[in-house]
DNA sequence: ATGAGTGCAAAAGATTTGCATGAAG
DNA sequence: CTTCATGCAAATCTTTTGCACTCAT
């Protein structure tokens, strides 16, 4: 995705180009897996005024629009990322939290599976497989 | 899981049986896919007096002896139901809210891939897949 | 009788909302 | 200029915690 082409898909649905809403995309672009809260913590460090509900506005937008995805990998804050990233599921330990992240393809039989006896369209981006990785076991 | 196993399971750990306990736990099973908010109105038709911070502090009990699970299946507060009635996976529709519970065995091979190449244990049970019903597509 | 469990109130954390001001188009 | 977006403060919702009292054992 260029720099244009989001300014570009902005206007064409009636939405402004800001600042606030650069410097988010570019958090969640940067930081990976990151809470509002921590979103909002790194737009300050460029601008220090922008206000959480901003954040929590913008991300919200921003995924209405298909550019980020959300994911809720522990019990607290859900984490958000880039759409274009997102193409790998993650698994999330119980015992010691740890996230990984594993290619696509080995959730394509299950897809495939859903797709064809319920009509089901899974949402790979959003994926998250909780259970114990190998060092916990 | 008789009345009296989960009462001896309770003892066996050093905690004690109480009234709000099986109230919780009744409800937990009676109401599937419950909030934690849900559950403690569901006690309260029975125990008027019961508060919500117990409610809290039973469903982490009895999720730690094994006997509950949880799923994150819309945005707001988890949902708790009864560890063996949870042996299915969930599909949520993000357009229209749709909760389906599909066989476990759709996922096998899944599960065995993951546990083949990464030695990852998935918890089936806390599995929640998020997609769009054929409704709404 | 002893200490785990509960109710209550308050705190803490996460998210949303109303409104006046400011800035994008 | 016009209206959308932002900042701020307050409200809301969810969950946790400290403490005194109660009840299971």
């Amino acid at each position: 995705m260029t720099e244009t082409s989001w300014h570009e898909q902005l206007r064409a649905r009636g939405y402004r180009v800001t600042p606030q809403r650069q410097l988010v995309l570019e958090a969640v672009k940067s930081l990976e897996h990151a809470t509002p809260e921590e979103i909002c913590a790194k737009v300050r460090e460029t601008a220090r005024g922008v206000n959480i509900s901003t954040v929590y506005r913008t991300l919200e937008l921003l995924e209405e629009l298909g550019m980020v995805t959300h994911n809720h990998l522990g019990h607290g804050a859900p984490t958000y990322h880039l759409a274009a990233d997102a193409d790998h599921v993650h698994l999330v330990c119980h015992e010691c939290g740890e996230i990984n992240e594993v290619r696509p393809e080995l959730v394509n039989d299950f897809v495939t599976k859903l797709d064809e006896e319920f009509g089901f369209a899974v949402n790979v981006h959003h994926l998250t497989v909780f259970g114990r990785c190998s060092r916990c076991r």
